[in-house]
DNA sequence: ATTATCTATAGATCTATAGATAATGC
DNA sequence: ATTATCTATAGATCTATAGATAATGC
């Protein structure tokens, strides 16, 4: 009523500071990874994009030639960050039979990952909904998680060997692991249900001893 | 070059045989699901929708008001369809002490939906994405597993008493089975990474075998 | 004459482009 | 004078509506 802001967009967004292309490149890259995880490739508007960046549309077709470009751009670079860091990491621990830390070490990768990378994992799954062929290839070279789980196959096929596990499909059994890693995670730290009131190091811990009991021979 | 189909949509659609308000409705809404699958809410036009159906965009609006009521119509009636049944039979399988076939049911129960209503499980994982309040209403009704959930809480608790099963949160245990069964479903049925070949019932036997050794006393 | 469907279209986006304007660095 | 950003807008959808047309049942 007051005739100052209650026209719409009266309050102009002041001209984006001048950075290189690479900065500025970047720089919308970061902002657009929360969108998209949020609604999508369809969901999310090249305005809405412009805006969280803090820059005009034009500027965004400047830097990226369409909006799946963009869309893409952010899975680069990222694939499988420290994954061979961790493999490595893993396959100390199993030459040492510390095989709870083994498994409690995968678990909380999977974790901290979901709690860094939150927005990323969710544009993930609205990939792995997506399904195009251009968009599989992402998710093949973004998934080298299968790093961990060869890891974990070979693993558990030489524990079996040793009779430490009990007998089964390696493969069956890895996933097995992998699956309850991802799929707590992806509830309890994208969709928000973690109505059982437990810290994540002592689901962490639980889920370990489980996972363990569930290999290791009974008798 | 022939000048009969070159010319976009020569062929159109007959008129749609005329049918009684709610068989359509039905009728549209079945359709809808396999789209909304695919491509989620946004991803989805009316006239997609309308293809599908096999009628006009104009049919689709007269039985629904807006897209996102069709969208969410797709849950009508559907929530927890056969879950109070499975609960029961769940638990005169758990008073005979019979654990080895509450775990396979419960998994075979997760297997069987995710075949029987693939669309509508890629629905609801668009729809978790979604996150939107009115979303979430429909979630908390349809996601009625949550019966399953606490028959599982439960149960645990109760075999825990006995010394069945190893002591640990039931909250977390249960939710450490549906969740492997629920994600091992995801991947394999919705992504179709299922390069392990290995037939469901084999991988329910496994999967059942390392959750019940998870579960149980080792000594 | 009542109910279902279709046609045609309004109005609102939405992606992307072209050319103008501003800032930087030589 | 080179590079980054913005403005303005074209052209293509996309959702939804209103009024015309067709089919059914009494």
């Amino acid at each position: 009523m007051l005739g100052k802001s209650t026209k719409k967009s009266v309050n102009k967004r002041p001209r984006a500071k001048r950075l290189a292309a690479s900065d500025r490149k970047q720089q919308i890259i970061e902002s657009a990874i929360a969108l998209f995880g949020r609604d999508g490739l369809k969901g999310t508007t090249t305005k809405a994009l412009a805006d969280a960046a803090g820059v005009s549309e034009g500027t965004i077709f400047k830097h990226f030639p369409t909006k799946k470009a963009l869309y893409l751009a952010a899975f680069e670079g990222r694939t499988g960050d420290g994954m061979e860091h961790l493999v490595t990491e893993l396959q100390q621990l199993a030459d040492k039979g510390r095989d709870e830390e083994v498994i409690q070490r995968v678990l909380s990768a999977i974790f901290h990952g979901y709690d860094r990378d939150r927005d990323l994992h969710r544009m993930l799954l609205y990939v792995h909904l997506g399904q195009s062929d251009e968009e599989n290839k992402v998710l093949d070279e973004t998934l080298r998680k299968n790093a961990v789980m060869e890891f974990l196959i070979e693993y558990i096929a030489t524990r079996q060997q040793q009779g430490v596990f009990r007998p089964g499909n390696p493969g069956t059994l890895a996933n097995a692991v992998l699956a309850l890693g991802i799929q707590v995670a992806t509830t309890g730290k994208l969709f928000g249900n973690r109505d059982y009131g437990v810290s994540d190091d002592d689901v962490i811990l639980e889920l370990t001893r489980f996972l363990l009991n569930g290999l290791r021979q009974s008798s």
